[in-house]
DNA sequence: CTGAAAGCGCTTACAG
DNA sequence: CTGAAAGCGCTTACAG
């Protein structure tokens, strides 16, 4: 049997303080001797000991944890986000407690219930509009909300412009001759939520393609479910309808990776014969030289993150939002763009 | 702004009782009268009150919440093994936190620390073997903890018997004229534990195969991550090597689903021509009249929570094994295997 | 069967 | 700057 964990008591003897200094270094509490803080600090070293969150919770503190309310879908995206939402959390001594939504039942029990996701010290929800879940597009807890890849105007909303990140796909793909192609990303129909990112990427490159006068025939757009193997179906459809060089934007880069590998399988050279351009700027895209309209998923964590702890700390204003905006980056898989903008 | 939950308190005073009484009604002890029970709960009922889980805990008791560490795959399988395990949870009055592990260090973190997922009552972990994470094989912490999709002798196991479902695949397959293939799933080979899932199921299929005297070329099989579109890709595959009629064994439901598309996307007759044998048994199999291995996920999960309630009610002896056998399920998409099974 | 008291591990004014 | 006390919302013996 493990011996029970130490508590402030223990601490305090061995320091030879005072409950409330213990309390007080845990707090960052300015007013310790610099020598006192030391003290309780080696202190708590010696013993291992480590705060239990439920009894801050119940001492009227806070639990230093956040919930993040997310959907059950385990993407690269949602690693980066949490990964960007956790690097300031950690910083802050604050602890992270995921919630996969699998449904909205279930979203309803996290927040009108006793749940822990209801009772930590905020939330974050990712990917949700929640106007449609709820009354009066209002939330049923007290506490501090942030949204992010989402908007909403009652919360600070931290989101990316996929309409303009589509856009910029669009024009940059139109400098190059051959046809032009796009893989689309199926919403799930299933979710307990509406995810527009995909159908707000394909609007901003369709709109791009058309402000260049490159046509867009129906037949060179292809759906898919998100996977590689959807991107490689997608290739050879394209192939059906026209030869090299082919123009394909992929609307998330786990199907630009499909287009990449199934052009490979075919013999065709991916940046001249086959150029690709994917969407999201995942890590494993610099690795296999893909070229990407890269979201700073981190980077919106990260700020989703800080917007929540300056509410936790009493920040009273209005909703704030913050838009992030893709960026374009060029890799091997677009070869060389021509000097001169191709025109048709 | 929402009023303050109610407490223990309010509950008492509205009830004429004191709070010990409240507080027994709450944990269901039986020394107390039906009456005044009744009481209570309309007290609370009316107060719309809800126990504090910190507080709970805090108190010497449960928090009455289960930590469920799983991987960071949100699959149809995570889906209904949680569904499993939260319906006899849920019995008991205990609620659930999921605790999605990205990466061998955060499992660390949430055992070794003061995080949420190691305070809760008791643990689940879903998949993993633990043993080739920490030293000694043992976890670090003294909740109770019981395992499911996988197994370890040090600690209560639920698993599915993955070689035998292949098995029963092989054999039933074995049983129709025409050439044999199958699609195996690949493991992902950056996660943070090694499923071994897939490699069973595909084992157990090829020793069916080789007992019934069937021979199975080392290109009849495919191999592809999990996706629907994985599935087409293989059938396209299938249809170079063979001509109808083909009989495919996939090694999940999701991929099975994809050679069906495919199929009916290129006019073959789903059942006679091209016969799909999935696995897992999900929801959807049958609406597409899939045939398939199920493996009663949900009754897994919910036989993981009966082993833990009965840990953290005080239950010690040695470490339980409780092995679930897969179920073959005839449908459409195998079409009426012949009376007399296929001798080559 | 039921109430009053002690205590869980912490935080937060309140006095020094 | 620091200690002692009260209190957070509950549970658990302990007496009746």
């Amino acid at each position: 049997m493990r011996k029970k964990k130490p508590t402030i008591h223990e601490v305090a003897a061995r320091a030879g303080v005072g409950l409330g200094t213990v309390s007080r270094v845990l707090n960052n509490h300015p007013a310790v001797r610099p020598e006192t803080r030391a003290r309780v600090l080696r202190a708590m070293e010696e013993l291992g000991y480590t705060p239990n969150p439920h009894a801050r919770r119940i001492a009227g503190g806070r639990s230093y944890t956040v919930s993040v309310l997310l959907p059950f879908v385990a993407t690269e995206f949602y690693r980066r986000l949490i990964e960007g939402i956790e690097s300031v959390l950690l910083e802050k001594r604050y602890d992270l407690a995921l919630f996969p939504i699998l449904s909205e039942a279930r979203l309803r029990r996290y927040l009108e219930s006793h749940t822990l996701a209801y009772l930590t010290d905020g939330l974050i929800l990712a990917s949700y509009d929640l106007t449609e879940h709820f009354e009066g597009g209002k939330l049923p807890t007290d506490r501090p909300v942030v949204l992010v890849d989402t908007k909403n105007p009652r919360y600070d909303s931290v989101y990316l412009d996929n309409f303009l990140g589509g856009h910029v796909a669009g024009t940059y793909l139109a400098r190059f001759p051959g046809a032009i192609f796009a893989v689309k990303v199926e919403e799930e129909p299933d979710r307990a939520f509406r995810h527009t990112v995909f159908a707000e990427r394909m609007a901003g490159f369709l709109q791009a393609l058309k402000e260049q006068g490159r046509p867009f025939p129906e037949d060179h757009l292809y759906t898919t479910r998100l996977s590689p193997e959807g991107g490689r179906l997608a290739l050879r459809h394209f192939l059906e309808k026209s030869s090299p060089p082919l123009n394909v934007f992929a609307g998330a880069d786990q199907v630009a990776l499909g287009v990449m590998e199934e052009a490979e399988r075919l013999g065709l050279t991916v940046g001249q014969e086959v150029r690709v351009l994917g969407f999201d700027g995942h890590p494993f895209a610099e690795e296999v030289g893909l070229s990407t309209i890269a979201q700073p998923v981190e980077a919106m964590g990260a700020k989703a993150a800080q917007l929540l702890l300056e509410r936790m700390q009493g920040y009273a204003a209005p909703p704030r939002e913050v838009r992030f905006e893709p960026l374009l980056i060029e890799r091997a898989s677009t070869g060389t763009p021509p000097a001169v903008p191709y025109v048709p």
